[in-house]
DNA sequence: AAAAGATTGTTGTTGACGACAACAATTGAT
DNA sequence: ATCAATTGTTGTCGTCAACAACAATCTTTT
């Protein structure tokens, strides 16, 4: 299936032979304005939900790329933050504090175990649940992570402004 | 693999029988209210990542549900928003704008191709690129999908209040 | 005390999504 | 005529949310 095209490419194919050199100029420039920024966005500019899909990428990304040197994800930050501040949380506290799925917290914790960050330690009450901790080691990387991580919201400052950062940080709270 | 636990799980089933019927209501108790929502959030507050991302997951979700009935999907709609107000674009023009990548438009464009709401028609001036329209159904169906959308929009205002929602499209229209 | 129901961690699957890398067809520039 | 760039396409990889099932364990009911 190394075939580009399902329809209209072959037949035009046929009549290929036939085609004129075109108005070049015409094809070029307005092609190219086009793909610039004059496209109109119609009724998303109306919807919240595009211009966070839009920003949410973006901080993701930046993130990622501040933190790129320590190998912490934003997911990863989160759930390391929440159990150095609440040590002892079960994983099915930490996912509905986090609004992740218990599932996939497995996962988290399991890279986060295998380098070290965090114990899953045997609950002394109940013996389905762990109790999450950070190891001495994820103590001290996670006060290197929430250094990194303050750089990246002075970028989210640096890109929206800091008043409307805070702005949108007190809209918000509600979801937090 | 139907264990369950790796390690501790059955370390601690050979001294089970020791097991006392412990102080259950410290347990229950604690462990509902530790469940419940007195779990501190620590640096994550003052990121506005976070919020962006529950705030962005709780859009997608009423977004989906809200059009539901229709089986369109927040990247869908905002595809078939732009090619309707914007005929003839290319695909590279529509993912660049829409910042998506061309390669996921491909899948896109196929599924909403399928349904008649679109259509790829080769360009008379470039037999690389295809000029996107919407199908006469197309035109009709995002109609009814703007109304929906509006309705979503409208759940919006009422989480967030409207002049909160307002303020924030303000925030991030250098994202859009 | 035994049975029934709920909870916790786990495994697996599905699908949407972003990021990359290749590729053929075509275009544009040299 | 040749070579670089663009366009649509295919494929893979990893992240992520949503479900569904399951064993072990706890809680409640009887």
């Amino acid at each position: 299936m190394a075939t580009r095209q399902k329809t209209s490419r072959k037949a035009a194919g046929t009549a290929a032979a036939i085609r004129r050199p075109r108005a070049r100029a015409a094809n070029s420039r307005a092609q190219s304005a086009y793909a610039g920024d004059d496209i109109g966005l119609d009724a998303l500019i109306g919807h919240a939900g595009y211009a966070v899909r839009r920003f949410q990428l973006w901080i993701f990304q930046d993130f990622v790329k501040t933190l790129a040197t320590v190998d912490i994800r934003p997911t990863q930050y989160s759930v390391m933050t929440v159990i150095g501040a609440n040590p002892g949380l079960s994983q099915m506290a930490v996912a509905k504090r986090l609004g992740i799925e218990r599932a996939r917290l497995v996962h988290l914790l399991d890279s986060l175990e295998e380098r070290d960050f965090v114990s899953r330690i045997p609950s002394a009450t109940d013996r389905r649940s762990h109790a999450l901790h950070l190891t001495s080691r994820g103590k001290t990387a996670l006060a290197q992570f929430k250094r990194l991580a303050a750089e990246h919201e002075r970028h989210v400052a640096e890109k929206i402004g800091n008043e409307n950062r805070e702005r949108l940080l007190q809209i918000l709270t509600c979801f937090t």
